[in-house]
DNA sequence: GACCAGGCACATC
DNA sequence: GATGTGCATGGT
């Protein structure tokens, strides 16, 4: 494997400092309940999370947030919930699979996926059609207290800005090793370093976004590269 | 009205 | 392995 360029684990803690210096705990990821937090994983893809804000807000209305209840309503129910979050009919799809999968192979219960080893968990994850790496790592993180590192389009932003271009381009599992073999293999840092990242992303790392008032604003930063 | 958002699967080369 | 496309709503 050739050598990324150097962003070592002093530098990564260094982020967790000024991010967390900035914002205070963000308590991440926002969710009642480990299948909340799962459904919220599906629903969040490619989408804003304010649109996902509406949709669970539709399945709480219908006391759908539960496994049994979920699988019950109609595919034009579930559809017409999870509208405002986008992509509805695939979503509808996806989610149903994961809860009908979660329902025959865990009793409904993410504790049950838990108490399987990591690396078969992410497997049985990755093996649903809708869940792919990032989506998994949520789940596996937040849903069940895997020390797992998540990686989104934000994580791949602000490290390529700061210090290690490549990390918009390696593909996902490399860069998910790279930096968990750099930091402390702590569930809760993991947990919170993810929110940080968010908050931040969303605040200065869109497309449209400023990068005054960054709470990474006094790192060196890489003038080309604009997202 | 154009552009974008915390992805993923599938097709194609 | 890299690149392109469909999926769809809501904010700016």
């Amino acid at each position: 494997m050739s050598r990324l360029s150097a962003l070592g684990r002093s530098a990564l803690y260094r982020f967790y400092r000024l991010m967390s210096r900035h914002y205070g705990p963000t308590g991440w990821w926002p969710g009642d309940t480990p299948f909340e937090i799962a459904v919220g994983a599906i629903l969040t893809q490619n989408t804003a999370w304010r649109n996902v804000e509406r949709a669970i807000a539709n399945l709480k209305q219908l006391d759908a947030l539960e496994p049994q209840a979920l699988v019950a309503l109609t595919d034009a129910e579930l559809e017409e919930a999870l509208r405002p979050s986008g992509y509805f009919r695939q979503k509808a799809e996806r989610v149903r699979r994961f809860t009908r999968w979660l329902l025959e192979r865990h009793g409904g219960r993410l504790e049950s996926l838990a108490e399987l080893p990591l690396s078969r968990a992410r497997e049985e994850l990755l093996a649903l059609n809708g869940i792919g790496p990032e989506t998994a790592d949520d789940i596996l993180l937040y849903a069940c207290g895997f020390p797992v590192f998540v990686i989104d389009a934000y994580t791949r932003r602000i490290l390529a800005r700061h210090g290690m271009p490549e990390a918009l381009s390696i593909p996902y599992e490399q860069l998910r090793h790279y930096i968990e073999s750099r930091l402390d293999r702590d569930i809760p840092l993991f947990r919170e370093y993810h929110g940080l990242i968010v908050w931040t992303g969303k605040d200065f790392c869109r497309r449209r976004a400023r990068c005054e008032g960054c709470p990474l604003a006094e790192l060196p930063k890489d003038p080309t590269i604009g997202t």
